[in-house]
DNA sequence: CTGACTGCAAAGCGTTTGCAAGTGG
DNA sequence: CCACTTGCAAACGCTTTGCAGTCAG
C-alpha cells in the first residue's frame, strides 16, 4: 500500500528532473524497496546503467529531496525513498538485514541534547542507528 | 585530569601489545586527545610513523578494547579512547568540529527498540550521533 | 632466538571528475 | 535546438594485503 502508487514521471516532474529511462526505472524501483539499498544493489538490478550514472543520480536525487542517505556502518553508501516520517534502523552485523523502527522519544530527547550544549545551536540531522545479531543469525552462531 | 595519568605502556602490557616506540607514542597522544581522531592526523602529528603501521596500529588497539571506532559521517574511520563510558557526539558539519555528549534516556529507549523488535532479539552496538552547525560557524554563514 | 611488529610497494574498493556523445523538452 | 544526461576512461582517497627486514621479550 502507499508503495504501489508510486508515479516516477511525476515525482521527477515534480522534482525538476528530465524523465529519462534510467531515471525512471530506478525511481520505480526505489519506490517499491522495502529497506535502505546500495549503490551496488542497483547496479546490479540496472546492469546497462553506468554505475557513474548510479553514483550521479543518487546525488541528484538526493538534492532533489527524492531520497535520503542513511550511514548504516558499511562502508558504503546506502540510501532509501524519503518519505518525509523520521525512522532508524536496526542492522544485523552479520547477514546485513536491516528492520526498521520509529520512536518519538528519541525526537524529544534531540531536542534536549541542543538545548544543554554550549557550542552548538542549529542542527541539520542526526544518525541514530542499532546493530545487533537478527534472530536467525544468533542461531547459527 | 584522569587524561595525564595515561600509561601507555601498562596499558600496552595489560592488552598482550608489545611496547614498540610507535605504539607509545600513539597510545600518549590517544590518551590526551579530547576529541575523536582520524588516521589522517596521526600521520599528521606522527609523520615517521607509517600509513599502514597506524591502520593496524588502530586495529590492534581495538581488538584489545584500547579504542573504540566511531562512525561520524565523514568518510574515514574515527577513533576515540575507550574510557567505557557511552557517549555520543555533535558533528560540526563545516568545520568538523566535535562536541560530546551523553544521555542516560538514550540507554533505556535502546532496551526499549530492542523488546518491540521482532526480528532482533541481541544487539551488539549503536551509534547515536548529531550533525549540525557550532556556534562559529552558524554566524559566518 | 623467535614471533611480533614495522615499513615499503602494490593492490583493492568505493567514489568522483573530465569530456565527448546522446537525448528530452 | 540546447541544456541536461549519460557512458567511458581515468583519477582519487581511504584502506588492506604481501613480503622482507627489524625489534621486543
Amino acid at each position: 500500500m502507499g508503495r504501489s502508487m508510486c508515479n516516477p514521471g511525476g515525482l521527477l516532474r515534480g522534482a525538476g528532473l528530465r524523465r529519462t529511462s534510467p531515471r525512471v526505472s530506478v525511481l520505480s524501483y526505489i519506490c517499491n524497496a522495502r529497506y535502505p539499498f546500495s549503490i551496488k544493489e542497483l547496479r546490479e538490478k540496472f546492469p546497462r546503467i553506468d554505475l557513474v550514472t548510479l553514483y550521479r543520480m543518487m546525488g541528484d536525487f538526493g538534492k532533489a529531496g527524492l531520497v535520503t542517505r542513511v550511514e548504516l556502518g558499511s562502508g558504503r553508501a546506502m540510501f532509501e525513498l524519503n518519505d518525509g516520517k523520521d525512522h532508524h534502523h536496526i542492522v544485523c552485523t552479520s547477514c546485513e538485514r536491516i528492520e526498521d523502527f520509529s520512536d518519538t522519544e528519541h525526537e524529544r530527547l534531540v531536542g534536549r541534547v541542543l538545548k544543554r550544549s554550549r557550542a552548538f545551536s542549529r542542527l541539520t540531522g542526526h544518525s541514530f542507528e542499532l546493530y545487533g545479531l537478527c534472530n536467525s543469525c544468533v542461531k547459527s552462531q
